[in-house]
DNA sequence: TTGAAAGCGCTAACAT
DNA sequence: ATGTTAGCGCTTTCAA
């Protein structure tokens, strides 16, 4: 009976009140020093006391207090994930790709939305990382193109790495994609359907990343000897409602194009939605493109020609070699592109002969 | 000359070596209690006091150590977003609200994605705030209908707080919609279009709060003397595909319903997208709703009937009630319950007298 | 109103 | 291979 109950109080106790180094230590007749090796993986420590040591953990349930390792090591193993309003999308795929290497090496994920406009910004996340709140920040589009963030980041030495930067210096880190190429790519595409008048509409103007994109629609358009014209483009902001009206906008032009390229899928599907409206048809009257493969690529009717960007992997490798950096004492891998692909589905067909004149 | 150097080798310092209490306490002349007191905007503290201090705080541009003041504190003022597979908008609209109650008090929010199947999960989730990562945990669908995780968080003792659990138990906290009301709505609107053949799809079998809104479905059936059938009833998994398939299914049966209530907007999309392969109108030949009013619900053509669940504010009031719980020693609010409401667009219309028999 | 001293639970530098 | 001794930068008694 007094055994019992004797039982159930050290149950308690080690539910209620959790173990410590210490407590470890003492259990297993060494010093605490002998169990942080132990615990960190250290070498020199004997397999018989690594045993022992092993032995006490698992009878106290000891877990090692993170405050108190920050502490004394002066580091967080937290990352921050920044971002600027994102699609709910681009969002997610970024944050599972960051996790999955955050994961793999022990770090937890902090996010942190700020607003890119902020004039106070690179306080903001200088004292994320001053605070000991974060050990590095991952920047996401638009903040990655912030120039004075960065080079406040850089100055003060908080550790960060840019995710689709559109300026990609030689001396920061960076991830990117082959987003260049693959805009020349889809344009090419309408090209050799044999579209000559191919509309392009913009992103949001705060996003340079956007900006890319269209370099790589005026260098087709060139390289297909087919001179750029202002008329055909118009500015979006990188919504479906903003794809729509400058679709209108676009259609209701003298010379209306025949295919519209539009520099995101949200844009593209209000592409198809307006031109729904106005009674054309998609591909016969109208070819239509957008980029970024997001699910809805694949639920508008007909579903898109885009361009996929390997964004989940993008955000895994930026979180390994910003990790990397911050894990060991050398300079490592300072960045990396990844390749995007066009992805060629039914919005496109071959120009209509009648309305080519 | 030499006074430049100095301001000069100043600055560097401060930037450098980041500043202690006790750097702030020693220019202040006070002790680091007192500077602790102003730091935390505690009372008993001479205004002259807290000025002077505040002044050493600005010119040492201190920022307290967060990982001294969790080690001392015991508190970490970390939250941990879990989840498990979520759509997209879904998890950003959730993470959204959970922020803007962190920062409004002071907390950062860590994600974390978990495997409601995994049979260490509450282990998992408990070492999470025993280790001090976090504080406390808020549960998102299905994580928040995982009963052993539930009683083993609550036995343990580690704060946390469920978002629409399906089953709502009195002494746990909660958040959650009128989500039964507005399914029982949305069917009744259909009804009150004429229709009787109405067929339901179900959400993903683990997420039991799809089970609600089938409850919902078959209350208004009764309320309105109309029969439930099975045969009027699909199986879907969340996603547009799956709604696709179930749609097929519905359609080709023998009677073929008149209007489809789909569990969540994605699968109701796939239904116009099924619709519209077969040559059905939508809603002359058949009425389609959703629920959640996603963007895509916007998007489709014609737009989506559906429901709209407040979801961002019930996270933010979930986060809310959580670290309530955390920063006062009473027991503050255990439960919320938000409106959902429903929204008719075009989607879901008069029955057609033909089809209608 | 203020402060001294004792931790919080670890890591790190330096023995042994 | 193992232990000793200082911290890390705060909060928290408990005095004054």
């Amino acid at each position: 009976m007094f055994a019992d109950l004797r039982i159930r109080s050290l149950k308690k106790m080690s539910e209620i009140k959790k173990a410590t180094i210490n407590d470890v230590a003492s259990l297993a007749g060494v010093s605490i020093k002998t169990v942080s090796r132990v615990v960190n993986g250290l070498p020199n420590v004997a397999e018989a006391t690594r045993k022992r040591v092993n032995i006490a953990i698992e009878r106290l349930n000891f877990r090692p207090n993170l405050s108190a390792q920050r502490l004394a090591s002066r580091r967080s193993y937290i990352l921050a994930l920044l971002y600027d309003n994102p699609s709910a999308n681009y969002l997610f795929n970024i944050q599972s790709g960051v996790l999955e290497s955050c994961n793999a090496r022990g770090y937890d994920l902090l996010v942190h939305p700020c607003d890119h406009t902020n004039p106070d910004l690179a306080d903001e996340v200088i004292n994320l990382q001053h605070q000991g709140r974060c050990d590095g920040v991952v920047l996401t589009p638009p903040l990655s193109d912030v120039r004075g963030l960065i080079s406040a980041l850089d100055k003060k030495g908080t550790p960060f790495i840019q995710i689709a930067p559109a300026d990609r210096q030689e001396n920061y880190p960076w991830v990117a994609t082959t987003d260049e190429a693959a805009s020349f790519e889809i344009t090419h595409h309408l090209v050799s359907l044999g579209h000559r008048r191919i509309a392009f509409i913009r992103g949001h103007p705060d996003h340079k990343a956007m900006a890319t994109r269209e370099n790589g629609y005026r260098r087709a358009l060139k390289d297909a000897g087919i001179s750029y014209s202002r008329k055909l483009v118009a500015q979006g902001q990188n919504s479906f409602e903003s794809g729509v009206s400058a679709a209108n906008q676009l259609l209701k032009k003298q010379d209306p194009p025949t295919a519209i390229f539009a520099a995101n899928d949200d844009m593209a599907a209000g592409v198809i939605s307006a031109a729904n409206d106005m009674g054309l048809q998609v591909p016969k009257d109208l070819s239509v493109a957008g980029f970024d493969d997001t699910p809805i690529a694949t639920q508008t009717w007909p579903a898109l020609t885009t361009v996929r960007q390997p964004i989940r992997e993008m955000a895994q490798s930026a979180a390994r070699i910003l990790i990397e950096r911050l894990d060991s004492q050398d300079k490592p891998q300072l960045k990396e592109i990844i390749d995007a692909r066009l992805i060629v589905r039914l919005s496109t067909g071959t120009v209509n002969a009648v309305l080519r004149q």
